[in-house]
DNA sequence: CAAATCAAGTTAAACGATTAAGTAAAAAGT
DNA sequence: ACTTTTTACTTAATCGTTTAACTTGATTTG
């Protein structure tokens, strides 16, 4: 509420040199600027941003995407572990966020890349299952500091949770235990599903191990029903695996039911792995081995990077950046013998 | 980029013209206003919101304060279930939301309000775990518009999950199955806890149940490891209840794997329930009896009437919104004979 | 000691939009 | 035919900040 000129009015000095003295440049007096500073202390001066964006189109936003198909990626645990963690870092940096949205404003709807761009933010954070869409697409292909998550993009800095390492060393750390009949519900869509299931069949074969297609079946991520459908058509094959991988933890508990209600036991007469490492999947009982996505890790770098972007736009090389997750051992894959 | 003065020039009219041309003002020529918003439209022109902002000091931004102990509250099911509601219903209406924060910015840190002044925020929504801080006190008694969630402050309006009826339908469904020596841990402090724990004794007294001390425990919210341990202590008791109710879903789970390291069945040997109706509680064996949260309802509410409180200072009578749960029926809770 | 440098300001324009107040021409009223 | 009203604009001020360019008096320099 009280502007530069009020101070000004009370210092008796002019707007500039209180602009001037509350940004600390050195073309004021050490003692104008204490003075000045204290009386925008006592009169609870607080800058007006919109004023300050207008003047230097900065608004110290980022606009992020976290799209995930029905919900806005908040109810989705990895999307909002990213989440939580791009805001921490991004705020401790003074950037505030705001979602992108296509919803109706007065006049229509604009598209995201209209949206961003009507907020003026300085930069967008992308985290989406479809990175497909056109108007994911048109945001990716604009003038605007863009840092992509899980998907990477021609030119676009890109924050990727090691899905190759870390479906090597789940499936490694199975087949180690014996297993020879491993099945992998996977996810569907997304370069995360391509990564993981190249990686799942890359490091099958060199442990020698064939896969029948029967074996391999897509679903939706994050779907309880569908897994329970499909672990019991996977039980009824003639020769059923000895242990399930699911697409995500989430989906491993609709699995896990239909395996319980056949009276079979985890881990002694069938194996089972998710992949997430979500807070839930530790407190199964038995707990549930699988692959800790570094969701802390990912949003810290992705902030990191695109607020690099932002103010050093030179000096940022455009680069893909992997962060690994880690094999949470759990006690639902059993060794055979 | 592309600015009313750029559109203005093209076309051959005055800068004002074109600003009441595009928001349709009744002063100006049906074929002219069509003529400038054609242009307009060519140009790619969007609005500079800062300069909008500047003039109006309308942003059509929202605040959000959802602070959970130690995270953001992104990763708390509830929380992100209301927030995403909250969300969706408030872009609908033309607002966007950021998330306030204390974080420091360039110079120094912020308080919740200066923050929110600082950005300039139409309105904020809080929702929190600790009402007393200082810092949300302060925004409580700001001038600005607020609406709170499952937090009652002296003539703001609250929108509040029902945790009495809730609670009350969840006990007497307990007590009907004939449970005498029902548990309770709850969660640590808010008035939802208080809410729920008076709902508790007041329906267990109703059916002339009596509480011993012993049964009611207190812990924080979703922390499963520490009802893991109570739980134990309760079993060790020497009259050890026959149901437990858990602060919420997710710390159930502590308490359930309590439950079966003893080789105690659920619910055969003892019974359990929830709070909250979180997604995993309904893949839970057996299935979890809760008391979901109206999470959709209760955010899109807050939104409503947020913004009917921002459009219409004058119009809106303070009030208190009451949301009611519902009582989901697993399998988790037995009946005595 | 005059010329050059420096310190500590001030002036004024600009950012892009909104809007009250003014104006000129056309339409309506009498 | 002259006044009044209406229509369709334009002018100009304003919101609060930033910043390039200028000023003025003091200090240094050759």
């Amino acid at each position: 509420m009280a502007s530069l000129k009020d101070i000004s009015k009370v210092c008796g000095v002019s707007v500039a040199t209180v602009s001037k003295a509350l940004n600390d440049h050195n073309d004021i007096g050490e003692d104008t600027k204490q003075y000045i500073k204290k009386v925008a202390r006592e009169l609870g001066y607080s800058p007006n941003l919109a004023a300050r964006a207008l003047k230097t189109s900065k608004t110290h936003g980022i606009g992020v995407l976290f799209v995930d198909e029905a919900r806005s990626g908040l109810t989705h645990d990895y999307f909002a572990g990213v989440l939580d963690s791009f805001k921490r870092m991004a705020e401790k940096c003074g950037y505030d966020i705001t979602f992108i949205n296509s919803s109706k404003n007065r006049a229509g709807s604009m598209s995201y890349l209209e949206h961003s761009r009507y907020r003026g933010f300085d930069g967008v954070a992308i985290a989406c299952i479809d990175f497909s869409d056109a108007r994911v697409e048109e945001l990716l292909l604009s003038e605007l500091p863009v840092v992509t998550i899980d998907y990477v993009f021609n030119n676009r800095i890109a924050v990727c949770s090691d899905n190759v390492s870390g479906m090597r060393d789940l499936t490694e750390y199975i087949c180690r235990r014996g297993h020879q009949r491993i099945a992998y519900i996977h996810g569907a869509g997304s370069a995360v599903t391509t990564n993981r299931l190249s990686s799942f069949y890359k490091t099958t074969e060199q442990f020698g191990i064939e896969i029948p297609d029967a074996y391999v079946r897509e679903v939706p991520y994050r779907d309880a029903d569908k897994t329970y459908k499909i672990t019991n058509e996977l039980l009824d094959l003639p020769a059923p695996p000895t242990c399930i991988i699911y697409p995500d933890d989430f989906a491993a508990f609709g699995g896990i039911n239909a395996i319980r209600e056949r009276g079979l036991r985890i881990p002694e007469d069938i194996s089972v792995a998710g992949y997430d490492g979500i807070l839930a999947a530790r407190y199964l009982e038995p707990r549930l081995t699988t692959v800790q996505q570094d969701t802390e890790q990912i949003g810290c770098v992705a902030a990191r990077e695109l607020i690099s972007l932002i103010e050093r736009p030179k000096s940022t090389i455009i680069e893909q950046i992997s962060v690994k997750g880690s094999l949470v051992e759990g006690a639902s894959v059993g060794t055979l013998t």
